[in-house]
DNA sequence: TCTGGGGTCCTAGGACCC
DNA sequence: TCTGGGGTCCTAGGACCC
């Protein structure tokens, strides 16, 4: 028997969550993101299929959207309601004789010994279909790299396989983009040094790209073009690094006393947020993001790690000392970080 | 594309130490 | 005295992902 790994992405899954709860919305467009109303300022979660045919999807503004789409539903995020069916359904991944490795709401990579990874597929495919009424889609490859990529080809509701063995053919004329942490800033650097396709950049000198996008990026970059990625599936609970609150104003904050409230509201609402996780946090961090959208961070130390409320509260309003006042204000944000 | 909110990881530069 | 080299830690910013 071969270990293969299986990469778990739920179709749609949080427009699908809606369509579940309003069935009469299945076969209309439907866009989720900010509270719901596409006039203020926000911006797409999920787009149903029927949504994304005029061109609406996640991270577009929630206005844009309504420009696209009028017909469209718009309906508010809902986290409790998605955390709950991501729930079920990866407890019906944990039912099956795999390492599971669960990677976010809709996400979840399953390492298995199988010589067919495709009816191990279909297994997966109809039990949550039974479960949850959901649909999704499941890739195949011989790590992590090449099952996740592999679910981008069989969407939606199929399955498809990636393998080194047919890695070039698949994906070497693709732009580098194509690739699992290669975005447009990315591309286009390396479109700066002739390197424009999958093939292209699998092809180049690991220590060249290092000189050029840093000693760990650039040697990354080259083996995930080559389909390489040692880090194996993984079943450790997830540990969170830090927790954090932002929020984006419906109209920008001109008094810096009033910026001041929001960030003390803020660490509040972390140091609750941090409470629960029986952690410690070692340094908290502000965020200002200036009209236009101009971003700066400035952090402060706790002197000794805590969960302490009014310290949290302390060391964000001492971080946000650091900025100069002025300027309107379109987000802040509060982030602790806790120790290592 | 006028650009949320939750995160993670890497880079580069400065401080500091031997 | 006009200035090494290496290591580590901290910070702010950037890129990416869901």
């Amino acid at each position: 028997v071969t270990r293969w790994v299986l990469h778990m992405d739920l179709d749609q899954f949080i427009a699908a969550v809606e369509v579940l709860r309003h069935p009469e919305l299945r076969g209309r467009p439907v866009v989720v993101g900010g509270d719901g109303d596409p006039a203020k300022r926000g911006v797409v979660s999920t787009a149903s299929y029927e949504a994304r045919a005029f061109g609406v999807h996640s991270g577009l503004a929630l206005r844009t959207a309504r420009r696209r789409c009028p017909d469209a539903v718009f309906l508010p995020v809902d986290a409790g309601a998605y955390e709950a069916v991501s729930a079920e359904v990866m407890a019906t991944l944990a039912g099956f004789d795999a390492v599971l490795e669960v990677a976010g709401w809709d996400e979840a990579f399953l390492a298995a010994d199988t010589d067919d990874p495709e009816a191990l597929a279909r297994r997966i495919q109809d039990r949550i279909r039974v479960v949850t009424s959901l649909e999704c889609t499941v890739g195949i490859g011989e790590n992590k790299l090449q099952a996740k990529l592999a679910a981008g080809f069989g969407k939606p509701a199929g399955i498809f396989r990636l393998t080194h063995e047919s890695w070039s053919t698949v994906l070497g004329d693709r732009p580098t983009d194509a690739l699992w942490g290669v975005g447009t800033k990315t591309a286009r650097r390396l479109a700066a040094l002739g390197i424009h396709t999958v093939a292209d950049l699998a092809g180049t000198d690991p220590r060249h790209l290092a000189a050029h996008l840093g000693p760990v990026t650039g040697p990354w970059l080259v083996q995930t073009a080559r389909g390489l990625s040692p880090a194996p599936v993984d079943a450790a609970p997830y540990v969170p690094r830090s927790h954090g609150q932002e929020i984006t104003f419906q109209h920008d904050l001109t008094d810096w006393e009033q910026v001041r409230n929001e960030v003390t509201r803020l660490a509040r609402r972390v140091a609750t947020g941090i409470a629960s996780e029986q952690r410690p946090a070692r340094r908290v961090v502000v965020k200002v993001r200036y009209a236009p959208f101009i971003t700066q961070t400035h952090g402060h130390p706790l002197s000794a790690a805590t969960s302490d409320a009014t310290a949290i509260e302390r060391a964000a309003l001492a971080a946000l000392a650091q900025f100069r006042p002025g300027r309107p204000v379109r987000l802040l944000g509060v982030r602790a970080e806790f120790t290592r």
